[in-house]
DNA sequence: CATGGGATTGACT
DNA sequence: GTCAATCCCATGC
């Protein structure tokens, strides 16, 4: 038996950089988490910035499920929603080290990723690696097709940078994008340190 | 019911 | 550097 991570637990300006190191598996695929940003009902970049909706619900439930969402008509977006049940917030996964399963991540991804650095460095990247869809949008983070798992040996007191959030236009002030120091996984552009 | 705007990526100038 | 692809869904009439 798996036991929810503590990072979910933590606020999500918190939350997001204590995810950093922590594993997301999908079948035989495997990656660890180098770059996160945080979204809080709070800030109108945040889609629960709204209120509850259709495409919100998940945004509201209790720590341990995934929001995925899909982004400019094309990618699938992994959130891990955190914060307590009733409050929208989540974090969204930016890019991951590939670990395992990397000639079916290769192979899903096609041509276009030249190196194994193009494999997961961005959120509609991994989507497209792991192979996970929509369908996965309310899946539980233990019990579901995708399933968050703590650091493996060697990824925890990472050195964690922060910066303003990529691609949006509200609450751009905000220093909510985390990722590891150095990691050449992480998404374009690369954040300043 | 029609419209418009993205938490992006890859191809092209 | 610019720009189109493409679809879900919130909003407004």
């Amino acid at each position: 038996m798996s036991e929810l991570p503590a990072a979910l637990r933590l606020p999500v300006d918190e939350a997001a950089p204590a995810l950093l190191g922590h594993t997301v598996t999908v079948g035989d695929c495997a990656g660890v988490i180098v770059e996160t940003e945080a979204y809080h009902e709070t800030e109108p970049a945040c889609h629960a910035y709204v209120g509850r909706t259709s495409r919100t619900e998940v945004l509201f439930h209790a720590p341990g499920t995934w929001y995925v969402y899909r982004s400019y008509g094309i990618h699938a977006l992994l959130n891990a929603v955190v914060e307590e049940e009733g409050v929208g917030a989540a974090v969204l996964i930016r890019a991951l080290e590939p670990l395992r399963g990397l000639d079916a991540m290769r192979a899903r991804r096609g041509v276009t990723a030249r190196s194994d650095f193009d494999l997961c460095s961005g959120p509609g990247k991994l989507s497209q690696a792991l192979g996970f869809d929509l369908e996965a949008n309310g899946t539980d983070v233990l019990g579901g097709p995708i399933r968050l798992g703590p650091p493996p040996p060697g990824w925890t007191s990472l050195d964690v940078l922060a910066g303003p959030r990529i691609g949006i236009t509200k609450a751009t002030e905000l220093p909510w994008r985390f990722s590891v120091a150095g990691n050449r996984h992480v998404s374009r552009p690369r954040p300043a340190g």
